[in-house]
DNA sequence: TATGCGTGGAT
DNA sequence: TATCCAAGCAT
């Protein structure tokens, strides 16, 4: 296989089929004379780690409403990103986002590094956004390789060696194969291509612009790459959650410590998670002493483990103001930097708190 | 290198 | 229902 011809096939894909995103500037856009923004190149990078396009589209927009430059997102209030970027998920992502957001400011000017080097230096930037930054905001020939990538390149030869083994073989098969023109089209193409021809499962061969050089398709069964290592199973942990209600529906909540699991976000208080249930954790957990009943449990899926809480509530006459918590008013509650858990955990105790609109939470008040 | 780290949609 | 997995990073 010629790489080059490979790359002008992907490229010429890539002008008929790119799909139209928020952060995207597509090729008849550049053709206007449009060049991409780097901050809003990172923002959706960082937002699009190991997350959907559909998940990350309103909270992209969202952000750039809040901040538009990173200038502003490096003033803002920690406290208000987290809230922003509450229920997009792994959240040392925004820790570091905000991080980032101040050291380009603080150490660059307010201008993003324009090299590999410089940007994977920065809080939240490995290799993979690096190099889609380095490519896609300023067009330098940089191998860019996430999970679409590895997907078409270990098809297109076929290779054996399991991830994440294979990751500097395959890092190396991109970086040949990158056009010097249009590195960062080149870079978007692919992962276009991984999302929606050479996918996971039954991959529409027939239609791949690559399908002539792709060796997997020729010899074997293109859907069993890429190898990959086996993954271990998911444990149970189980606790428990108390949701204080005061006189004026105000729900009593605290905030998490700064690192590890759902790390600077805020939470109802509860029990330590473990692997089995225990009595005297649950009654040491109380955040102050009233009159819990239980009502019910819910589950919830993290990446390694299954979690299920068993829920109490209680109504308080006076608003107790011990302990590191506050109350936060009803109306609020929806604005606060709440974990998706948490928000179960909370509608399950108190049905109404959250307004029913389209989204995860309204199947849950249904169960 | 292996593990911890969220969430929701597709199959 | 169970499983997979989606534009990874930090340690």
């Amino acid at each position: 296989m010629k790489s080059a011809d490979a790359a002008i096939r992907l490229l010429s894909w890539y002008d008929r089929h790119h799909r139209d995103l928020p952060w995207r500037v597509s090729p008849p856009m550049a053709r206007d004379g449009v060049v991409a923004d780097p901050y809003h190149i990172w923002l959706s990078e960082v937002m699009l780690q190991q997350t959907t396009v559909q998940a990350v589209k309103p909270y992209f927009q969202k952000f750039l409403q809040l901040w538009p430059r990173v200038m502003d997102l490096a003033a803002a209030d920690t406290e208000e990103v987290m809230k922003a970027w509450a229920g997009l998920g792994y959240y040392a992502r925004a820790r570091n986002l905000k991080k980032c957001a101040e050291a380009v400011a603080r150490d660059h000017g307010g201008v993003f590094p324009d090299t590999e080097e410089g940007l994977k230096a920065l809080p939240g930037i490995g290799d993979y956004t690096a190099a889609a930054v380095s490519a896609i905001a300023f067009n330098r020939q940089s191998a860019v390789l996430d999970g679409n990538v590895e997907r078409v390149i270990s098809r297109l030869h076929a290779i054996e060696t399991p991830l994440p083994a294979a990751k500097l073989q395959m890092r190396a098969l991109v970086a040949e194969m990158t056009p010097t023109g249009r590195p960062g089209d080149f870079a978007q193409g692919m992962m276009d291509l991984g999302a929606t021809i050479c996918t996971p499962k039954r991959p529409a061969c027939a239609l791949c612009p690559l399908n002539d050089d792709c060796l997997a398709l020729k010899t074997a069964d293109p859907e069993t790459f890429p190898r990959k290592a086996a993954k271990k199973e998911k444990p149970l942990r189980v606790g428990a959650a108390f949701v204080a209600s005061g006189a004026d529906g105000a729900v009593y909540l605290q905030k998490r410590g700064e690192t590890g699991l759902l790390g600077g976000m805020t939470e109802v208080p509860g029990t330590p998670w473990t692997s089995r249930i225990d009595g005297d954790n649950t009654i040491a957990a109380q955040p102050f002493a009233a009159p819990w009943e239980p009502c019910g449990t819910i589950t919830h899926i993290f990446t390694h483990f299954e979690l299920r809480l068993s829920i109490y509530r209680a109504n308080v006459a006076t608003q107790n103001k011990t302990g590191n918590g506050w109350w936060e008013p009803l109306a609020s509650l929806e604005a606060q930097a709440l974990p998706t858990v948490m928000k179960k955990a909370i509608a399950q105790a108190i049905p109404h708190a959250f307004k029913s609109r389209r989204g995860p939470l309204d199947e849950l008040r249904n169960t």
